[in-house]
DNA sequence: TTGAGTCGGTGCGCAACCGCACACACAAGT
DNA sequence: ACTTGTGTGTGCGGTTGCGCACCGACTCAA
C-alpha cells in the first residue's frame, strides 16, 4: 500500500467566490459584498438553531454547512448541505426572523457573513436580492422533499455515496477529513453500518480511508454507486444559475 | 358489536372558512375572495406536479390535500397535508412558477381556487398577501424537515397515529374513508404493516375500522399513541396564527 | 344468486438495520 | 515503555419491515 500522501491532491484552490452572490447584478453584488465580512468557520460550530433568531447570514466560500433536524432520542439527521452554491439564512427573505433548522459547520473554511439586521435592510432596498434568496428557498424546499424520500427508501451504501459526492463538490479536494462515526450521524445510521457500506466502496477501489481520512479515488464510480437523487439534486441547482 | 352507524358523529359542519385567508386584513381578504371561485375537489385528483407550472392556487375549505414526493420504483411518499389552515401554491409568493412537489386531493370537499396569473397580480399589489404566503412557505419548510426525521426514526404505529390525527384535524369527523392500502402508500410502508399497526390501535379501542372506514373512538388515546412530532407540528402552525 | 372485485387478516422467508459489545490498530502524551 | 483515547473491524441476537401470497369476508352489479 502506498502512503496516502502520495495521492493527495494539491490543486491550487480557485479564487473563492459564492455563486449565489455571483448571480446578482454587478452593482447590487458589490454593494452587498461591501456589507459583508469574511470569517473563518470552524468545524462543528452551530451557526443557528431551529426556532431561534438568525443573527447572521452566511455565504460560504470554501466552508460548507449542514442543515440538520433534531429529534429527541436520536442523533441530528442531516437534511441538506450548503456550500458556495448557496447560503445560510435565506429565509430572512420571507420576513421570518427565525431559522427553520439547526445549521452547523460541516467543513472548516472561509465564508462571508452579514448581520441579519443589515441583510433585512438590503432586502428592503433591493427586490433583485429578494428574488435571488427566494429562489434559493425554493430549491431548499425541493431538496428537503427529495432528501426525505431518499432517506426513507434508499439504503445506506447509495446514500453514503451520494453524501460523499455532495461533500466532494463542495470541498474540491479528494481528501475528506471525517470519521465513520460522524458519517453515521449524518446519515442517521449506526457507525458499523457505515463501516460496512464504506468497506464495499473501498473494495471496489472507489474510495480509500484510514482513521478519519476518506480519499475519493474514483469519482465516476462513486456517481454510479450513488442513488439517482444525486443527479436530480444537481439539476435542481442548475435552475438557480440559469 | 354495535353497528358502526351508531357511533357516527353527525355534528353540524361549522361554516367553512380558510384560516390562512382569515388571517388577512379584511379589505384584502374580501378583495381576494372576490377573485376566487369555489370548487369541489375530488379524491385522488392531481392538482399539480413537481417541476410543472402551477395553474391554480387552492385554499381548502372542507377538502384537504396531500403533498407527496415521487421516487421511481416506489409509491409516492407523503410529506405534508394541507387543510383549511393552509393553501396549495404558496410558493407563487417566491416568484417561482412551478410546484416543488406533487399535490393530490386526499379528502374530497370544497376549496376556493384562484388562477396563478391572478394570484400573481394580487401579490404584486398587496405586500400583506406576500407576507402571509411567505409565512406559510416557512411553515412548510419546518414541516418537511420534521416529517423527514419522523419518517426515518419513528415506527409505523406512532406514525400512523400521527397521520390519523392530522387527518382528523382537517376533516372534523370521526369517520375517515380510507383503505389500509392507501394509508400504506402515504406512510411508505407495506399494507400489512398498516394492518398490524392499526390492529394494535384497535385492540386498545382507540380506533375501529371495517372495509375502508376508520373510526376514531378515542382522540386522546390517539394522541398518546402518536410520536411527539404531532404536537410539535401543531405548535408550528400556531406561529402563523398569532 | 352468483361471480367479480375490493378490502383486510395472516403467515412465511428474507434483508436491512439496530443496539451492544469486544478486539485491534494507531496516535499522542507522560 | 506505558497508558489513554480514538477510529475501525466484526460478530451476535433481536426487531422492524419487506415482498409475496393466500384466504376469508364483504359489496355490488349482472
Amino acid at each position: 500500500m502506498r502512503p496516502l500522501n502520495e495521492l493527495q491532491k494539491t490543486e491550487p484552490l480557485e479564487p473563492a467566490t459564492n455563486r449565489l452572490l455571483e448571480g446578482l447584478p454587478k452593482k447590487l453584488r458589490n454593494h452587498l459584498l461591501a456589507a459583508c465580512e469574511e470569517v473563518s468557520l470552524i468545524f462543528g460550530t452551530v451557526l443557528c438553531d431551529a426556532e431561534r433568531p438568525i443573527t447572521y447570514a452566511y455565504f460560504p466560500l470554501t466552508a460548507f454547512i449542514s442543515l440538520v433536524t433534531v429529534v429527541e432520542g436520536h442523533q441530528p439527521l442531516e437534511m441538506g448541505i450548503i456550500g458556495n452554491e448557496g447560503m445560510l439564512g435565506s429565509t430572512l427573505s420571507l420576513g421570518i426572523p427565525t431559522a427553520p433548522m439547526r445549521a452547523l459547520v460541516q467543513g472548516s473554511g472561509k465564508a462571508l457573513r452579514i448581520s441579519a439586521v443589515q441583510l433585512r435592510r438590503e432586502l428592503r432596498a433591493a427586490p433583485a436580492l429578494v428574488k435571488q434568496l427566494n429562489r434559493y428557498v425554493y430549491v431548499l424546499l425541493e431538496q428537503l422533499a427529495k432528501t426525505a424520500a431518499c432517506i426513507h427508501f434508499h439504503e445506506t451504501e447509495p446514500r453514503l455515496a451520494r453524501w460523499l459526492l455532495m461533500t466532494h463538490d463542495r470541498t474540491r479536494t479528494d481528501r475528506l477529513h471525517l470519521t465513520q462515526e460522524f458519517l453515521a450521524d449524518m446519515l442517521g445510521v449506526r457507525r458499523s453500518s457505515v463501516t460496512v457500506a464504506a468497506g464495499i466502496l473501498q473494495a471496489q477501489h472507489i474510495i480509500r480511508y484510514t482513521r478519519g481520512e476518506i480519499m475519493i479515488l474514483d469519482r465516476k464510480g462513486l456517481e454510479d454507486a450513488a442513488c439517482e437523487c444525486y443527479k436530480k439534486v444537481i439539476r435542481d441547482y442548475a435552475q438557480i444559475f440559469g
